[in-house]
DNA sequence: ATGGATGGTTACTTTTTCGTGCCTACTTAT
DNA sequence: ATAAGTAGGCACGAAAAAGTAACCATCCAT
């Protein structure tokens, strides 16, 4: 028995959602560049690996916050792009974003991090 | 080379900091309850272990979200709070729980959640 | 003196996730 | 014919995160 299920409230069935480390990305690139293709994704979402992102589609599609068009051409072309859900989430992202960045002006940020987030070196 | 660093914007830094099974639920529990000792944030995050939740608030405290009141008294006792910070986030999160509450009610989150969440089997 | 409470820390172990490589099945380019 | 691309699926191993337990130092109650 493991009996986690810690918050009675689903906001951490959204916060599951969001969570991954690709995951806000993934909106961002398909609400910035529109619609596009797992392709094109993997390629603008640069070091994802194929298995998560589309783990990431998955979820997020099973979720209703994008939307997955699949046309059934021998070379299989499938489209993301964001649904309504996506745009109700795309706006609290920017609320987010706006305090992120703001946060990061003032110097938060700088004592934590508990990944190797922000190590551009090799 | 690792190279992740995956988007421009410090929108992943605050994440990283919410992400953590507990994270928002502490800030909950701090904003609806007020300025807690460690031993009341325990239990009233139940199913947290102490180390996880030293964790958390130790990230928390350094990004300024929370502050952290140590009374020298013999056994010591520790209190923490919401910083200004906290404040911010939590209104954002307090939108994100309303779109959360939404899309529950309209039974998003039944086809995905990667983890055993909800499931009070054992 | 022993046990419990406070507020953690540290080490050990387990769970989970993530990356990588190999595979499909078909088409186009070479 | 062979290689590459499209959109992943599957399996293995590595890494990270989380849980568990023990421990610390001190005080109070028994």
């Amino acid at each position: 028995m493991k009996q986690k299920t810690p918050p009675a409230c689903p906001m951490d069935s959204i916060l599951r959602l969001l969570m991954g480390p690709w995951t806000t990305y993934i909106l961002w690139v398909l609400s910035d560049g529109g619609p596009q293709r797992f392709g094109a994704l993997k390629r603008a979402v640069p070091g994802i690996s194929t298995r998560v992102l589309t783990e990431r589609l998955r979820m997020l599609q099973a979720a209703g916050v994008i939307w997955r068009d699949q046309t059934q051409t021998i070379p299989p072309a499938v489209t993301y792009g964001l649904a309504e859900r996506g745009d109700d989430l795309r706006q609290v992202l920017e609320s987010l974003g706006e305090i992120a960045q703001r946060w990061q002006y003032e110097g938060a940020f700088e004592t934590d991090l508990p990944r190797d987030f922000s190590s551009t070196v090799d």
